[in-house]
Formats: structure tokens, sequence, C-alpha cells
DNA sequence: CCAGCAAATGCAACAACTTGCAAGAGCGAG
DNA sequence: CTCGCTCTTGCAAGTTGTTGCATTTGCTGG
């Protein structure tokens, strides 16, 4: 089955109408395997189809957010983030400083999820978050200067 | 020391030049004791000054934030929301569901801070952080309903 | 009180989304 | 295969927020 079926195959189970802006923009993040602006996806998908609207891209980004196909996040700075999301769910760690973004397992969320749970009966959603802060580097890096 | 007074005094600590529109700006948070969407913080601001620009308004509140004066919170819908911070730092639950906005102290999260400090040596920076998921009633209400 | 510099502001253009509406297209029933 | 319902899309206009630049204004030092 090619990554495009698979596409279309994913959309029909999550109740969409398999139609190319939606398959394009799909293709576009399992592509990429990175983190993309809503800008960029349109870039990508006009490279294909020059006709496709930016609403339709912006629409079916927050279709397929709702699906939970993809995440939607804000980093500190610059547009929101799209992203595919895989099996094993991530978050980030992101350095107000020096801008690098780390990777952060679900295990550490997952237990504050718990804790949100036993305390308050609330059920989180945390998918893909990101967490804004100061970096060990960056951390150390201003305890040697003098803190 | 009038609100007026103080806020001059905060900002003069805090190194910006008092000015009349950060002082309005500071008082329409102050005075609302709530979040505030920056279209209201625009609207409340001009009812005293009407010739103070938007872009004026928005400036100054990302400039209130990043002296820490203030919270700039996305919760799940809306536009963004801006909050006086007073001492007690406190952060929010957000059902997707019913939209309520319930209130959170600051032992989870501080909780949470700290494993990221212990795990990564990620000095976190939550201070007012808006958590969506299901609130505890509609868990409860769907659970009821034949889950 | 005055001069001078940097910070703050207004304005207009821009960028990043969002929405209402009419036209088009996917898909299930027959 | 065709019909028709409903979901999608394109387009244009509207919001929300950002930025470059020329001008104004707060503040510091003399
Ligand atoms: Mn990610
Ligand atoms: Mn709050
Ligand atoms: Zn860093
Ligand atoms: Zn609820």
């Amino acid at each position: 089955m090619t990554s495009r079926e698979e596409s279309a195959e994913t959309l029909r189970r999550a109740g969409h109408r398999v139609t190319s802006a939606k398959l394009l923009v799909m293709e576009a993040l399992r592509h990429a395997g990175d983190h993309l602006s809503a800008t960029s996806v349109i870039d990508q998908v006009r490279r294909d189809a020059p006709h496709v609207s930016e609403s339709t891209v912006y629409r079916t980004l927050g279709a397929l957010r709702d699906s939970r196909l993809i995440s939607e996040t804000t980093f500190g700075h610059g547009e929101v983030a799209y992203e595919w999301l895989e099996e094993r769910s991530h978050h980030h760690l992101v350095c107000s400083q020096c801008g690098a973004v780390d990777e952060l397992s679900d295990e550490v969320v997952a237990g504050f999820a718990k804790q949100l749970s036993d305390a308050h009966g609330f059920n989180a959603d945390l998918q893909h978050l990101a967490v804004p802060g100061i970096c060990a580097r960056c951390s150390r890096d201003s305890e040697a200067a003098g803190e």
C-alpha cells in the first residue's frame, strides 16, 4: 500500500471524505517528519496543486488536528507548528534563551496528567506539549558567567 | 499611594518609562482582575484615551509580559488572554467539552517543573498554564450516558 | 530649566489566520 | 451508473496581531 493509499484509508476511518487537498496536506506532513508551519504546508501543497486555496489548507489542518491525526503547537516564537503524529507520543522542552527545542518522552508528562486526574478528576489531554524554560546548557553557562 | 502611582513605580522598577498608555493598560488589567483579550484592553484604554493606537497596546502587552508583570495565555478557543499577575501564582484546567475554566493551584505544576529539572536539568518557566482536557463533571456525565 | 539620547508612539502596510457564502465534488442509495 | 445529500472548496472580506519608519516624548545629566 502506498503512503497515499494509507492516508486515504486513515481519512476514511476518521470519517472524512478523501479529497486531493487533504491528501496533499497529509503527505506534506508525513513526508516532512518534522514540525511545519501552516505557511510552509501551503507552499508545499501548492507546488503540486497551485489552485488549492490557503483557507482550505488552514481548514484541513484544523480538521486533522480535531481528528487527532496531527498536533498543533505554539512554540514560544514564530508561527503555530503542525506535525504528523506517530504512535509514540512525545513533547518538547523549548529554551527561551538559545531557542533549542529538545524532545521529552511522554513519561514525565503522563505523570503530571495522572496527578491532575487524582487531585481534580480532570482528564488532561496533553498530546504534544511545548514547555518553555531555560535549558541545562544555558543554565550552566549563565552560572559560569558569574550568575 | 494610589493604584496609578503604584503602577508607575512598578514600571520604573521594571526599567520602563512611565507613559500614559502603559499606565492605562496596567490599570485596565489590574482593575479587571480577570483574563482580558487584547481587543477588550484596547476598548478599555480608548474609553479614556481614544488616540492610543492598537499597536501601542499590543506592544505594551508584550513588554509587560516580558517583564513578567502580566501573563499571556492561549486558552483553547478565542483570543489570547492577558491577566495581571498577583503574588500567588495559579494555573487553569480548561474543559474542551463544556468550556469550563477552573483554577489550579501551583503545587501540582511546581511538582511537574521539579521533575523536569531533576530528569533533564531543564528549568521550566510555567507562570500561567492552561491545561486542556475533560473536566470531572463532563467525564461523569458521558459515563452516565452509557459511556 | 535645557539639551540630547533612547525609548515609546502613531500610522500604514503587512502577515497570519478565520468566516460567510455560493459553487463543486465525494460517496451511499437505489 | 445516476441522483442527491452533505461535506469541501474557492473566493473575498474580516480579525487579530506584527513591523518599519518617521516623529514625539520621558528621562538623565549638566
Ligand atoms: Mn514534536
Ligand atoms: Mn488566570
Ligand atoms: Zn538554551
Ligand atoms: Zn466540562
